[in-house]
DNA sequence: CACTAAACCTGGGAGC
DNA sequence: TGCTCCCAGGTTTAGT
């Protein structure tokens, strides 16, 4: 499921791929995943366009063209990038291909989730689902201060406030859960009751695992890849996501799997309080 | 305003 | 073997 390291790993390989080359055909296979103004097609918007920058935000990852127009991409649970030299076909679920002047970018996506927005240019400084986001967690526009006011008084779990993308983006269940855990926190704390010590630990931790992410090339567990068709390697690193029931690896004690908000949560009792 | 639930999808696994 | 049911999860939208 990419959250931010995984989305900025598709980046990383990605980028080499498709910077400065130029789109000469696209095929949408299924329309859905292909958002667009009224009146446009995707060969209208994108034919003859050069790729000109590849950036993240949040979960979020930005073809900029060079017209001005940008691509806004979600992956949602399954959607991915993945990069062909040669021109081939698409598989069960490839939904849209890009031909570039050299090779193919398949957007491929089993559950139909995630989307391909084309945002002319000019218009991508209103995007409500770009806008909204807060800062960045591994940069520094995130400090301790800004994450403490976002929480203070707050009555929702501390785990809910990790999800809202608002507070900070790029994080999701996995990244979320192996935070906690690395703060010895329990998910369901309210998160205005968290001490300022606590909520130190948290924000390092936040950083500290979602850096982990990256320089493991993301999460595969179940079908993700990155833009090479690589997998990455962070599942053999993760401490309590997925494994409700087994060993707590630093005490040994059964791990608790429950939900929170609405989400699969997994914690130790022991070592998060 | 704050929080919850449903909706969007498909495939894998569990249970019968 | 095959059927049914539940679960996974990010975000938006609708409802309490």
């Amino acid at each position: 499921m990419p959250e931010l390291p995984e989305v900025e790993t598709i980046r990383r390989t990605l980028a080499p791929h498709i910077l400065g080359q130029t789109i000469k055909k696209v095929r949408v296979v299924w329309p859905g995943a292909f958002v667009l103004p009224a009146k446009m097609t995707p060969a209208r918007a994108l034919r003859g366009r050069a790729v000109v920058s590849l950036n993240r935000r949040g979960k979020y990852l930005l073809l900029g063209l060079d017209d001005g127009s940008t691509i806004v991409a979600h992956f949602r649970m399954t959607g991915s990038f993945v990069f062909y030299p040669r021109p081939r076909a698409g598989s069960k679920h490839t939904h849209v291909i890009i031909s570039l002047t050299a090779g193919q970018l398949h957007y491929t996506d089993q559950r139909k989730f995630g989307r391909l927005q084309f945002v002319p240019a000019g218009e991508l400084a209103a995007l409500a689902c770009l806008n909204k986001l807060g800062p960045e967690p591994i940069a520094e526009d995130f400090d301790l201060e800004y994450f403490a006011k976002k929480l203070d008084n707050k009555k929702s779990a501390i785990k809910a406030a990790l999800l809202d993308q608002t507070i900070i983006c790029g994080l999701g269940n996995i990244y979320a859960d192996e935070a906690l855990f690395r703060a010895g926190i329990l998910p369901f704390r309210p998160a205005g009751s968290l001490k300022l010590s606590e909520l130190f630990l948290l924000y390092d931790a936040v950083r500290v695992t979602l850096r982990e992410g990256i320089e493991s090339g993301g999460t595969t567990f179940r079908d993700y890849k990155d833009a090479d068709g690589h997998s990455g390697s962070f599942q053999n690193r993760l401490r309590v996501y997925g494994r409700g029931g087994l060993p707590c690896l630093n005490c040994g004690r059964a791990l608790t799997k429950i939900k929170v908000s609405g989400r699969a949560s997994v914690y130790c009792a022991d070592c998060q309080h």
